[in-house]
DNA sequence: GGCCTATACATGTCATTTGG
DNA sequence: CCAAATGACATGTATAGGCC
């Protein structure tokens, strides 16, 4: 038996399966995967749910190798109407073949009740079936599990066994031509995978794989196509507007759903995209679903659909709703970006040469004043607890593997603001003397020429106000960001210097920073800030209570 | 010498993962 | 569960090399 680039092993289980199931192996292996490029499984392969655990999880990473749950792929076929009336399905990322086994089982049993059986049924069923992957490997199991699925049909066939259309594909480039009408295309793209390079001809120019497979999928669409696809969240509302101008501008979105940490041990979260190929533009109803616990999906009841198209970069936050959007734009009436009056940054990342760089006790004249801890930074007072940082670039050994991220230190021995990057709010006080942060803060410098008090922003930071609307356009708890990002904190709404109302409650946010740094900040002193900065960003108490409620409802689903 | 380009090195950020 | 830590890699900057 010619083993290709498929493990013995492997190939003598299959064997064994094929045989208890009354079928003869010889028809079926070695398999159609004759790619000879050394892939190999490591460790003992298993048919079905064993084999993505048998390899390097670093490899299964790079490539974006993960079971989508069987309740999952069988929704992707319901969305699609699988079989209906469609000629043909295509996975273009299929691996074992998740997708293909369900959408064969489907189609056996609609040819059972209209009486085609053995060959022909297999013949027809190979025939509307069309899966590619990169990796052999997978792409032989998923023939295994697809005669396995059918394992009836094969006994009634005999010899008269179908060609499946399996191939290799290369990450990078799914092949799909131009896809005859009536063809589907559902799967699960990997995510996360970085294409080496931006594809040649891409629009989305996205090294993210998932962008890059949802771009080549809707280009390969016949015009009535359909496509459903699992993808990362991040897509509809992070740094990927490029993608989502694409699928406006190709495609009607007919439903997302919202299907949260669907893949056991993965921390992304998934959503369901239902895209019909052509004519884009106009602002049909989206239907929004979200995923519940029992498997059945749900409407949120006050889901904006359509409004992701008047955001400046497209988000689509399937969960927002219009109140929501409503307050926000609100707070971003007449504000200014932080990132334009404050140079952002992450404080020094020990690499991983962390107990050689962060020390407990004074190491010399190189060593400077480290927060690294939680507990050191409250709202508005820093508590030095004496550990320091070897600042000297010559303790990173380059040439043993070295690395860490040492920073400015001009800027970071100036005055400025830290901001905490963990936790359910935001936290920030002023650092006058020039103490030295780890990358579990931020700073903010005030940019020279146009800023705000250092005194000031900090008093915002510490607001509820702002952490509320932090989390409302990015929830965070639960999520896959555990941190805040420098892009949360440049993106966050100030009022700009000469803001009359800021001009009207600075001696007041003054007054409030002095207190807070004094060791006086009491529930009395927070809710004066409250006030003033509901009022600066003109929302009301009852609004301000309402911005709070919907961002902890869209923290806490998740 | 001046300008452009390639490369190496340094800094900065991401996206989780780890571990208490 | 969540703060702290980490490996990878993208981006930025300096320097060397190539060409006129």
């Amino acid at each position: 038996m010619n083993q290709g680039p498929v493990p013995g092993e492997l190939l003598r289980e299959a064997a064994t399966a094929l045989q208890s199931r009354g079928i003869d192996p010889g028809l079926v292996l070695p398999g159609p995967v004759d790619r000879a490029d050394g892939q190999r499984a490591t460790g003992p392969g298993r048919l079905d749910g064993g084999y993505l655990e048998s390899l390097p999880l670093a490899s299964r990473r790079e490539r974006g190798q993960y079971y989508t749950p069987a309740w999952l792929v069988e929704d992707v076929l319901d969305w699609l109407d699988w079989p209906g009336e469609w000629k043909q399905l295509v996975d273009p990322s299929c691996g074992t073949g998740a997708f293909l086994v369900a959408a064969a089982r489907r189609l056996a049993t609609q040819l059972e009740a209209s009486g085609v059986t053995g060959g022909p049924a297999l013949a027809r069923i190979a025939g509307s079936l069309r899966g590619y992957d990169v990796d052999p490997v997978a792409l032989f199991l998923c023939k295994v599990n697809l005669v396995c699925a059918l394992e009836k049909l094969y006994r009634q066939a005999g010899s008269q066994v179908p060609q499946w259309q399996l191939q290799p594909a290369d990450v990078l480039y799914p092949r799909l031509g131009p896809l005859a009408p009536g063809t589907a295309v559902a799967g699960n793209p990997p995510w996360g995978a970085r294409l080496p390079e931006v594809p040649p001809g891409s629009y989305v120019s996205e090294r993210e794989s998932a962008c890059w497979f949802t771009e080549a999928i809707l280009r390969a669409l016949p015009p009535g196509g359909r496509c459903v696809l699992v993808l990362p969240d991040i897509i509809l509302f992070k740094h990927y507007p490029r993608i989502r101008r694409f699928i406006l501008e190709h495609a009607q979105i007919l439903r997302v759903g919202v299907a949260g940490r669907s893949f056991p041990g993965v921390s992304m979260e998934a959503v369901v995209l239902d895209l019909a190929a052509g004519g884009g533009g106009s602002d049909s109803p989206v239907e929004i679903l979200v995923s519940l616990p029992d498997g059945t999906w749900t409407r949120p009841p006050a889901a904006l659909p359509g409004a992701f198209r008047s955001h400046p970069s497209l988000k689509f936050n399937a969960l927002m709703s219009e109140r929501a959007v409503a307050l926000k734009e609100r707070m971003e009436q007449d504000k200014v970006p932080l990132g334009t009056l404050f140079v952002v940054r992450e404080g020094i990342h020990s690499g991983n040469i962390r107990h050689k760089l962060f020390v407990p006790a004074y190491p010399g004249p190189e060593g400077r004043p480290l927060i690294l801890g939680r507990r050191e930074l409250r709202p508005f007072v820093l508590t030095w607890e004496g550990r320091y940082v070897r600042y000297d670039p010559g303790l990173v050994r380059r040439s043993d593997r070295e690395y860490a991220s040492l920073g400015r230190e001009p800027e970071l021995a100036s005055a400025k603001v830290l901001v905490r990057r963990t936790g359910d709010r935001l936290t920030a006080a002023y650092d006058r003397r020039g103490l030295f942060p780890s990358n579990n803060f931020l700073y903010c410098l005030p940019r020279p020429g146009r800023s705000l008090p250092p005194e000031l922003l900090a008093a915002l930071l510490n607001s509820r106000v702002l952490g509320d609307y932090l989390r409302l356009v990015h929830p965070m708890v639960n999520r896959a960001f555990a941190e805040i990002k420098l892009i949360h904190l440049r993106d966050l709404p100030l009022p700009a210097p000469e803001d009359p109302r800021l001009q009207q409650a600075g001696p007041d946010l003054f007054a409030i920073h002095r207190k807070g740094e004094a060791g006086l900040w009491d529930p009395p002193t927070e809710e004066s800030l409250e006030e003033l900065t509901g009022w600066l960003y003109g929302l009301t108490r009852p609004e301000a209570s309402e911005l709070r409620r919907l961002s902890l409802a869209l923290a806490q689903r998740r």
